[in-house]
DNA sequence: TGAAATGTTGGGGCG
DNA sequence: ACGCCCCAACATTTC
C-alpha cells in the first residue's frame, strides 16, 4: 500500500457520504486534503467568494487542521503536491462541467508524465451525469420523460462516513486563507446537515403550497450546500425516502427539483457548448439589443432600478445577500431578455457572479429555460408580466418592501403598482424605465420575424 | 414553472 | 313568459 495518497477537494466540501474519500483512504496510510484556490475568484469582496472560504474554513475545523490550502493553477499546484509527499494518486469526485473537464484532463495529463493517477469516483449528483439514456442510447431533451428514467435508473445509497481518517498532517505548507469577515455566514458540513434536518422536519409538507412565495421562508435553502458539496443529494433523497411524509405531493414536488438539478447537469454533460451557446440553434438568429443606450438599462437592472418593484426587489436581494429565490430568478431573467431585450448570457454571467450557489449547469440553463432558447426551454412567447407575477407570489407586497424601501409606505399589493397611487413616488422611487406592454409586443415581433 | 385576446356560457335586469 | 342585452366567470386560442 501506498504511504500517501491526495484527496483533492472541489464541489465536495464534505467528510460524510464522500464516496472519493473513502477511495483516498483505501488506497495509502495517510491521506493529503487539498483545495486548490484559483486567486482569480477572490478579487472581490462579494458574497459567492465569502461563502466559499467560510466553507473551507469549516472543513478546515472538521479535518482539525489538516486540509492544505495552495493558491495557483491546479495544473501546477496538484502534480507538484503530488510529487513532494509521494503520492501515486490523486482522488477527487468526478467533474461534470466544460470547465472542470477541461482542468482534470490537463492534471491528469501532467500527473501521467510523472508516472501518478487521477482517480475519479462518484460526482456530486445522484445519477451520474451521462448515465440516463433513452432505449436508443441518446440522451433525452425533455424534462418529464428524463426524470421517468431517472427514478427508473436507480442510484446508490449513501457511503459510509469514515470511522477514522488517517489525515497526512503538518508535512505541507498551507498558505492561508484570505482574511475575510466570515462572520454571519451560514457554511460547512455540519451547517448543512442542520439546515437539512430542520427543513425535513419543519419545512417539507408546506413546501408544495408555500414554494413559490417569496415572502415566506418556504424552501430549503439548499442550493449553496449543494453547490459546494456540503451535502450530498444522494443523502437528501436517501433522508426524504426514509421520512414519513417521504412519499406525500410535497415530498414529491420537492424530489422533482433535485431532479431538475441532475436533468441540467446531463444536459451540460452531453452538450458542453450549451454553457454558453443556444440550444435551439434557429433562435440565435434572434435580434438582441446592445451599445451605450442598453448598458444603462442593464446597470439599472443590475442594481435593482428598474421601476417595476417585484424585479428591483429581487435584484437587490441578489447584491445583498447573494440569494434569490427561484420565482424571483425567473421573473427578473424575463425582464432582461424579453423587456429589455438583452442577450442571456448577460444575465447569466450577472447571476454567477453574485450567487453564492452559482452554478454553471442550473443558472445557464434555467437563463435559456427563460429565454426560450435551451432544451424544454418555455416557448419564447413566454413573457412574465411583472406585475401579475409580484401580485400572484407576493400576494401582500411583503417581499417588495423588504428590499425596496422607497415603498414601504405603500400597504398591501398596492407596493406592486406605485403609479397607481397618488403617493407612489413620495419616497423617490424611480419610474419604469420601459413600457411592459410594449417591450412584451416588441419581444412577440422580434420572435415571429426570426422564426420566419 | 404565462399572459392577453378571444370565445362561450349563464344569470340577472329589463321592457 | 319571453327575448334581448350586459357582463362576469370561465374556457380556449393565440402570441
Amino acid at each position: 500500500m501506498m504511504a500517501t495518497s491526495i484527496l483533492w477537494f472541489r464541489r465536495d466540501l464534505r467528510l460524510s457520504d464522500h464516496p472519493a474519500l473513502l477511495a483516498a483512504i483505501d488506497a495509502a496510510t495517510h491521506v493529503l486534503p487539498v483545495f486548490v484556490l484559483d486567486p482569480r475568484l477572490l478579487d472581490t469582496d462579494i458574497p459567492r467568494s465569502r461563502r466559499l472560504l467560510a466553507s473551507l474554513a469549516a472543513l478546515q475545523k472538521d479535518t482539525r487542521g489538516a486540509l492544505v490550502i495552495r493558491r495557483g493553477d491546479p495544473v501546477e499546484v496538484i502534480p507538484r503536491l503530488a510529487k513532494q509527499v509521494g503520492a501515486e494518486q490523486v482522488h477527487v469526485s468526478r467533474e461534470t462541467t466544460p470547465y472542470g473537464r477541461r482542468r482534470d484532463e490537463a492534471v491528469e495529463k501532467a500527473l501521467a508524465e510523472d508516472g501518478r493517477e487521477l482517480v475519479a469516483t462518484g460526482s456530486p449528483y445522484a445519477v451520474g451525469p451521462g448515465r440516463v439514456l433513452n432505449g436508443s442510447g441518446s440522451p433525452y431533451k425533455v424534462f418529464t420523460p428524463f426524470a421517468r428514467a431517472w427514478h427508473q435508473h436507480g442510484r446508490p445509497a449513501p457511503a459510509d462516513r469514515p470511522k477514522r481518517i488517517p489525515w497526512l498532517r503538518d508535512e505541507v505548507r498551507s498558505d492561508p486563507l484570505p482574511k475575510v469577515d466570515l462572520d454571519g455566514i451560514e457554511a460547512g458540513e455540519a451547517a448543512a446537515r442542520k439546515r437539512w434536518e430542520a427543513f425535513l422536519e419543519d419545512g417539507l409538507t408546506a413546501y408544495d403550497r408555500e414554494r413559490d412565495r417569496p415572502d415566506l421562508d418556504s424552501t430549503s435553502r439548499l442550493s449553496a450546500p449543494l453547490k459546494y458539496g456540503e451535502i450530498h443529494p444522494r443523502t437528501v433523497l436517501a433522508d426524504i425516502a426514509a421520512h414519513s411524509s417521504g412519499r406525500s405531493k410535497a415530498a414529491t414536488t420537492y424530489v422533482t427539483e433535485i431532479v431538475w438539478r441532475e436533468f441540467y447537469a446531463d444536459v451540460l454533460w452531453h452538450n458542453p457548448a450549451s454553457a454558453w451557446h443556444d440550444l435551439r440553434p434557429e433562435l440565435a438568429k434572434l435580434p438582441y439589443d446592445s451599445g451605450p443606450q442598453t448598458d444603462r438599462l442593464v446597470d439599472a437592472w443590475r442594481e435593482g432600478r428598474t421601476g417595476y418593484p417585484v424585479v428591483d426587489a429581487g435584484m437587490r436581494q441578489l447584491l445583498a445577500e447573494g440569494w434569490m429565490h427561484n420565482r424571483l430568478r425567473m421573473i427578473t431573467a424575463s425582464f432582461l431578455t424579453k423587456d429589455l431585450h438583452v442577450w442571456w448570457p448577460v444575465g447569466a454571467q450577472h447571476f454567477l457572479d453574485h450567487l453564492v450557489d452559482g452554478d454553471i449547469a442550473s443558472n445557464n440553463h434555467g437563463w435559456q429555460w427563460v429565454a426560450g432558447t435551451g432544451t424544454d426551454a418555455s416557448p419564447y412567447f413566454r413573457v412574465f408580466n411583472p406585475v401579475t407575477q409580484g401580485r400572484k407570489f407576493d400576494p401582500d407586497g411583503e417581499y417588495v418592501r423588504r428590499w425596496v424601501p422607497e415603498l414601504r409606505h405603500l400597504a398591501g399589493a398596492a407596493a406592486h403598482e406605485p403609479w397607481k397611487h397618488d403617493n407612489g413616488y413620495d419616497n423617490d422611487y424611480v419610474q419604469p424605465i420601459v413600457d411592459h406592454d410594449e417591450e412584451r409586443k416588441e419581444s412577440l415581433a422580434r420572435y415571429e420575424r426570426a422564426r420566419r
